[in-house]
DNA sequence: CTGAAAGCGCTTACAG
DNA sequence: CTGAAAGCGCTTACAG
């Protein structure tokens, strides 16, 4: 693209292009002031000598930087790599730049993260499923304008999208009900602070009680196997296997292969994120879907809102889930074909 | 830690202190040319009135940058999550900020988030195992403290620090012959540029012929499944497979249990990263350790060296790896037992 | 050990 | 449609 000097600057494209230092800013930002000839003789100019506008000298003029975060729990589920790219491609078409950070179960590091991302004057934070406790969430919101996604707002200033918990436990209840399954049981991470983790468990409850079944719960470390092996013992009825994400549903494949239980009519297993994992076919989960997409481009938006009006009253937008069924549950294919 | 006012500047600190500015901005950064009893004094002030210091402006006073820019190709792997970790203390450590950005397979967007990186003039930039060609990389060393992890420096001003390839390889030949395996299989991902790829699948070769084998290379998509079942109906002597990462690696794990070959003594899996899924009981895989805390370290102190001294040659950091032997390829436990 | 002053690169009313 | 000027919040010689 460029030859590139080593720090360009505006005032160097002025001076080549011949015209003032503040109408190359008009011109490379696009404003309409300026005569279109004009504008790309100097995009021209800047091209050609290397110029690449000084983002923190920008946001210091602005007031407000174009960058926002994106504050992840951790990597381990590919539903977060889904969120970042969505996000991703959402923000550099709103001309805004995404920084990652990636949490830790210390919530010193967390706060250290989020600090820095305060420092450099993000336009705004968008936190997935964050640990913190409501009046954190609630306190950083006072300093920037935040977007939660896959958590409820707790209200302040603090926005959010997610996907209708309780919709998605009727998805899977539905289902596992369908499939003539008589007990269901839950196996989620143990985790202090995990608030989507009891949302969840009590909309499935709930949706479980509706249909006169009861939930029967296990937790489980990073090796979701032994909470699955309990269950099976415990119900040799026909049995429903929800469990909290891909990523600890795989855990359970092994599981069920070793017991002379048949899939679709002894026991069916699902779980939520819909990911790569759960379309592989060695596993094949039933999985609730949820569109990273419309959440991510949601995000963004609330936050550009937000920005632009900072009293605004807290949203918490609620999408559909959708189901999508495998071998894991229904290995005949049945339901799909219906 | 304080009362938040929207956007406390230094100027309000040094008037709560009855100090001058100058003094604010020292105390703050720790210059011994300020009085112990001064500086306490106004690190509490600064405290009480909520103050945070303003990066953009502290960026560009200074012409550069605390924070350094991590890019990662995607977040499918549980080592690029170690990694992101391990810089996360080591930056924090040193009092600098960490961004992470994900990569994508479209070098557009990779470009584009590099950019991004680049306009908030980054003190530099780690890749890790970056997908772009070396003039790619060369370029961007022009511009800014570049170091590569788990890739060998093109050259130019790029650092870099990785695992000895060579010697991995002849860890897992020597583990795979001391176990009597006859023949060698590799698994690795059909993906273009990867230069990690190749240096590894002709490390492997090379070892392998040292010891009078021969290296049987495939390659898979997503799902490693297909490309091991071949090599298993190649091969019928004991055969060792290589898989070129831990999450790939998973994928053989149920194509061997459905074959009648014995792990151990037909046949032996072996990965790299030794992630958390190869330590997982339920796949106890034999893999490839690479320290990613001295990588991390190293990284950050590279780039720390080469912002202070942009002349710096090229240099190339290689370690040590170490092998962690697990069921996967010896399941009595024989080797480890020695 | 402390303060007054210039400057980092950009944006944005303001006046023409 | 274009330019001169002030200011964003901080750092850093420089002079005392």
């Amino acid at each position: 693209m460029a030859t590139s000097g080593q720090d360009v600057t505006q005032d160097d494209v002025a001076r080549a292009a011949g015209v003032s230092r503040s109408l190359v800013s008009l011109a490379l930002n696009g404003s309409p002031k300026v005569a279109e000839e004009t504008r790309r003789r100097i995009a021209e100019t800047a091209d050609r000598l290397g110029y690449r506008v000084n983002a923190a000298a920008a946001s210091l003029a602005r007031q407000q930087s174009r960058t926002i975060g994106l504050v992840l729990p951790n990597l381990r589920n590919a539903f977060f790599e889904q969120i970042a790219h969505t996000l991703g491609d959402a923000t550099s078409a709103g001309d805004l730049a995404l920084f990652v950070t990636v949490g830790s179960e210390q919530p010193e590091v967390l706060h250290r993260a989020i600090e820095s991302l305060l420092s450099v004057r993000v336009m705004g934070l968008i936190l997935v499923s964050p640990w913190l406790p409501d009046e954190d969430l609630i306190a950083i919101g006072e300093e920037v304008p935040v977007c939660l996604i896959g958590r409820r707002s707790p209200g302040g200033r603090v926005d959010s999208v997610r996907v209708d918990e309780e919709a998605a436990a009727r998805l899977l209840i539905g289902h596992l009900t369908g499939l003539g399954m008589r007990s269901v049981g839950y196996v989620g991470p143990r985790v202090v602070n995990d608030t989507s983790r009891f949302e969840r468990e009590s909309a499935l409850r709930r949706a479980a009680r509706a249909t006169g079944l009861t939930l029967d719960v296990r937790e489980c470390d990073e090796d979701a196997g032994p909470a699955v092996r309990d269950l099976l013992q415990a119900h040799p009825e026909p049995l429903g296997l929800v469990i909290h994400n891909d990523i600890l549903a795989i855990d359970a494949v092994p599981v069920l292969r070793e017991t002379d239980r048949h899939p679709g009519t002894d026991v069916a297993l699902v779980s939520y994120d819909n990911t790569y994992l759960a379309r592989r076919g060695e596993f094949s989960l039933t999985s609730v879907d949820q569109p990273e997409d419309v959440l991510g481009t949601t995000a963004v938006r609330l936050l550009r809102e937000r920005a632009d009006d900072a009293t605004t009253r807290s949203r918490d937008v609620v999408l559909e889930p959708t189901l999508a069924i495998r071998d894991s549950s229904d290995p005949a294919g049945s339901a799909s074909g219906h």
